[in-house]
DNA sequence: TTGAAAGCGCTAACAA
DNA sequence: TTGTTAGCGCTTTCAA
């Protein structure tokens, strides 16, 4: 690797001018800068961040926490934000947490010795403890929030989701709706529940706890839970399940076929969050699609759009920070072939 | 953030002590390593990474480029190599490319930069120029090989995989079998094709060139694939489908659906790579699994042995490099119910 | 317009 | 066992 010393030595110049003739090619004079640059790509020479970084005090760099890179939504997540910062010349570090508390608190450890200038985070049930380590970092909420007051969100409208899919089966009929719902220890599960809630009382419809089963997210969890509530006896039973999140509405679905129950004949389902196997099952399943990758998006350009607002120096001038964005995105509620009226089998 | 030197006064002692105490506690004296660790703590001190690594002239960290993370193969990958790397204490930085040329090399000048001490990499068509870019960098290729000779290859036995596929059909009955190909510009696909071609020939079935149409690996051109095979006149079109990639199975699955094609009775289907929609379509979809997230250990673990063997100097002693390892581990056909012996229809 | 010098935070060589 | 000193590669004063 040769070093900006190599570059001046080549070029004939010290390396205060070499770096001025890279960085700052107008301090420069014209014959000079060309027989840096020149030396520079000859020696295919490549700045050396750290040593830059370091001596600058900014690295131009962002951290990016998910809670799980497997899962789809999360990826798409992942990769806005990358995107996004590399068009704004910052380079995103990714870490995945498993929704593990250790694991987030080892991201973000590892993560503060690279000095990132800001955080993007899907916050876990933990982070609101965990975030203290990284205090005076710049951090964006992603999907989830944890109620830290200074922070910018991006999330979507899960309560307008969870309200959409939720009339959706009311209007078509529907009157014993069961939910299966995430954790409440995050804020998606606890907003879509909300949404559910809300929307039954409105219609004048009972809410029943007990046709409200949690699981942690899981497809195993969504099975279960779904297994419970299809065993009830038939005029308890649901005839349509709203589903908080992607993974549990596959075991949701693989419960319905295991108790041989035809959807949508005999059961409706919404998902939350749509997905390739949504779209590719028999019957396809309505969901409540979310647009993850605009959420990653935005949340690199309000963090990045923070760090230059702080730079400029309006941290020094009063304790007037920026007011943190409350950024939210619409859901849209697709249509397929997982919901149609409820058979009218116990009209008595 | 407080530095090295806040806690070596705190504690009383010199920067070069505290350091010690640190990352070397029996250089140190119990009861000064003690007022440093106490000193540490109580600030919330964390290295500088950037520091460290410009010293010591090591960053204890690697480089992971793949070409597709909204792929869950590719997720699972860096999944796995992430998992690894931190296991053995390093961190690992991960990119995106695409499978564009421009793309891929960005990221590896934007990694160089960072002065990664080793590379994962899917590679692209064009991964053989770019990766010029960062010589005398140890390189493991990753589920793909580039052919060039100095770098460890961990991948799948793709030959094997499609053979198992191949002989799978043909032992179900059928003798029209059609395949729909990755661009032959990356090694796995080159290999499928080669592991259906040889197996035919083996079963002493005529290859038909015009039964094996190409595709970019997208979905779509699984589709367009699929659609002109199967639109082919009855007697000439293939009862069986091998599909070289994920995305373009569920392309095919969806073109015979739209002709009014029943799986597996009127074409039987094998994909490549496992999937969630592969096993909750209607019928679930009989493929070859790789074992993705132990390609992506292993090419970590492989990795961080050649690091340390480096370091233990046997570079410098002679040209003798540990000879680059090939790894290959098995694909496993999973049976599921999207193949069949074919219907006699042309008996003739 | 250019160069000399200092220093970002850290650790390793050397000295005490 | 500890401290002093130097220097990793870079950029940014400050001076010429």
């Amino acid at each position: 690797m040769s070093s900006i010393q190599d570059v001046a030595t080549l070029a004939n110049v010290s390396a205060a001018t070499a770096s001025r003739a890279l960085s700052r090619p107008d301090m420069v004079a014209q014959p000079t800068r060309e027989r840096v640059l020149h030396a520079a790509q000859q020696l295919g020479y490549q700045p050396n961040m750290l040593a830059r970084s370091l001596r600058q005090r900014e690295t131009r760099t962002i951290g990016v926490i998910v809670t799980d890179i497997l899962n789809h939504f999360h990826a798409t997540l992942a990769k806005g934000v990358q995107d996004a910062a590399d068009r704004h010349g910052y380079t995103a570090f990714l870490f995945n947490t498993d929704e593990d508390a250790g694991k987030e608190r080892r991201a973000l450890d590892t993560l503060r010795g690279h000095l990132p200038q800001g955080l993007i985070v899907v916050p876990t049930a933990h982070s609101r403890e965990n975030l203290k380590l990284v205090p005076n970092l710049p951090i964006v909420e992603l999907d989830r929030v944890t109620g830290n007051p200074g922070v910018t969100t991006v999330t979507v409208d899960n309560i307008g989701g969870a309200r959409a899919a939720t009339k959706h089966l009311i209007g078509l009929g529907h009157t014993r709706l069961g939910m299966i719902v995430g954790k409440q220890d995050i804020s998606t599960a606890v907003e879509r529940h909300a949404g559910f809630q809300q929307t039954l009382e409105e219609a004048g419809i009972e809410y029943h706890p007990e046709l409200v089963l949690p699981g942690e997210h899981r497809e195993e969890d969504g099975r279960h839970a779904a297994l419970r509530l299809l065993s009830l006896p038939a005029h308890l039973r649901p005839t349509a399940l709203f589903v908080g999140n992607n993974e549990m509405t596959v075991g949701a679905v693989l419960a319905a076929r295991e108790l041989g129950l035809n959807i949508p004949d005999d059961l409706s389902i919404v998902g939350f969050d749509d997905s390739r196997w949504a779209q590719t099952m028999t019957p396809p399943i309505t969901v409540v699609a979310q647009p993850a990758y605009d959420l990653g998006v935005l949340a690199c350009d309000h963090l990045i759009a923070q760090l230059g607002y702080l730079q400029a120096g309006h941290l020094q001038s009063g304790r007037a920070r920026a007011s943190p964005a409350r950024v939210q995105l619409p859901t849209q509620l697709i249509v397929r072939q997982s919901t149609a009226p409820p058979v009218c089998v116990s009209t008595v």
